[in-house]
RNA sequence: GCCUGGGUGGGGUAGCUGGUUAUCCUAUGGGACUGUGGAUCCUACGACUCGGGUUCGAAUCCCGACCCGGGCCCCA
């Protein structure tokens, strides 16, 4: 019986991966122009990690064991929380702010679909030690720069959750909790039923449903006249202010909440056509987890892309790549094996390994879309020269083995 | 966990109102053409997702499981 992957993994055949690289490397190179540095956690982490911030609610879509030494061990279902445990086990004393990219797989137990696998890859990056403006408007930039770089367009959603929050100061949180994620989900009825069961106040409930209905320019002249002229509202201005600066087109979306508790300022999610239910490629917000993990209250920043998601709807395509096969007789196997080496320095090289015949290595050099074969024959070799042969135009001619790197990158 | 559509050689397919040895294309291995690629020919390889049921007989009908696509829930 043959094996069959597990659900909702998946293999990538050489084709893919380049595609995947080429577009993984596109976004590493802006994330290090931007001064981010490259970090890695653990693949498993203490479930603690996972359930502290959103409950036991998830251990349901978390891959999770018991290890030998008994300890709960889960397999990340995402990189956020890992880099704050990261930066809280020990790096609280550096100097701030500190800026990480990172990509890596996680892991989640969910009804696979379009653009959603049980292991899946996420780019995402991190700011932590400033609450400022400045850095949510170089984060949310970032992003957008990144998306770009890949050849993706989306549509930017920026929200704050300071502003609908302080909308319900006087209820508890855990129905605070319960509004936000009625309000993620657009569920109007639903919200105004469950306002009605907590019997909350008419006025709350009006400003509630105009503030997470305001959109565009006047979003915040309205948003103050509803929340008062609060601290967040002038942090928010002062962020969309910046996003003009790095010349973002972005809608004001007070309807974001993130369904997660541990954001606590700034939201923004970007959304992409082309993905069915999964048009979201990138999320993140303002949140503090530090002091949740046992450290110092730090304020941080960051987000996540969707790196599969990105590659379901992106155009960039890497450049081809020159490949050469060397071809030769059973007399001069020996002489290829040397002259590849020698080509190896510069260029993809194949040399046959499977004693074909020379017209099959010809055959072979065609179907792996080599750019030149060079043919390594007794006659060529005794004049010091191989023939090197253009797979495109068919034309061949004599030169040395020095010669063939100029002569293919001219 | 729920709803919905679907699973025939490696890929793509025909058959699927039950009935000889399951069709065709392609890919792959070997060979012919004996120092020049995409061609042609010969040959080999290779499939009814799995299990149960109905039946004299199941790829075909029924049930279940598994897997895949799409949607819901969820989405840190």
């Amino acid at each position: 019986m043959e094996f069959q992957r597990p659900r909702g993994t998946r293999d990538f055949l050489p084709d893919e991966m380049a595609k995947r690289r080429y577009i993984e490397n596109r976004l590493r190179e802006v994330a290090i122009r931007w001064g981010y540095g490259e970090i890695k956690t653990p693949t498993f982490e203490h479930i603690e990690l996972f359930t502290i911030k959103s409950g036991e609610g998830i251990l349901g879509e978390i891959y999770n064991f018991k290890d030998k030494g008994d300890r709960e061990i889960a397999l990340r279902p995402e990189l956020t929380a890992p880099v704050i445990r990261m930066y809280v086990e020990g790096l609280q004393k550096s100097p701030k702010p500190l800026k990480f990219y990172y990509f890596d797989n996680c892991f989640r137990y969910e009804r696979p679909q379009k653009g959603r696998f049980r292991e899946f890859f996420q780019f995402g990056v991190e700011i932590i030690g400033s609450a400022r403006p400045e850095a949510e408007a170089e984060v949310i930039a970032l992003a957008v720069e990144m998306l770009n770089s890949a050849g993706v367009k989306g549509d930017l959603h920026v929200g704050h959750l300071g502003i609908v929050r302080s909308l319900l100061k006087e209820i508890q949180p855990y129905q605070q909790s319960k509004i936000m994620r009625l309000v993620d989900k657009k569920d109007d009825k639903g919200l105004d039923e469950f306002l009605d069961e907590i019997n909350a106040p008419d006025e709350m409930r009006g400003k509630l449903f105009r503030l997470i209905g305001l959109r565009g320019i006047n979003a915040m002249h309205e948003a103050r006249e509803l929340v008062g002229d609060i601290e967040a509202i002038s942090q928010f201005e002062a962020l969309l202010e910046l996003l003009d600066v790095y010349g973002l087109e972005y809608q004001v979306d007070m309807g974001i909440a993130r369904g997660l508790d541990y954001y606590t300022g700034m939201v923004f999610e970007i959304y992409c056509e082309g993905l069915g239910a999964q048009n979201q490629v990138c999320g993140g917000g303002s949140y503090r987890l530090a002091q949740l993990f046992g450290g110092e209250d730090t304020p941080s920043t960051g987000y996540a892309i969707g790196f599969d998601r990105v590659m379901e709807i992106c155009e960039a395509k890497p450049a081809e790549v020159k490949r050469i096969v060397i071809v030769s007789f059973d007399d001069t196997r020996e002489q290829a094996i040397v002259i590849a080496q020698k080509l190896r320095q510069h260029v993809s090289t194949y040399v046959d390994v499977a004693g074909r015949k020379f017209k099959d290595q010809i055959s072979y050099a065609n179907t792996l879309g080599a750019s030149h074969v060079v043919i390594a024959g007794k006659n060529e070799l005794d004049a010091g020269k191989v023939a090197l042969k253009d797979m495109k135009t068919g034309v061949q001619e004599l030169v040395t083995v020095e010669e063939i790197i100029e002569k293919i990158f001219r």
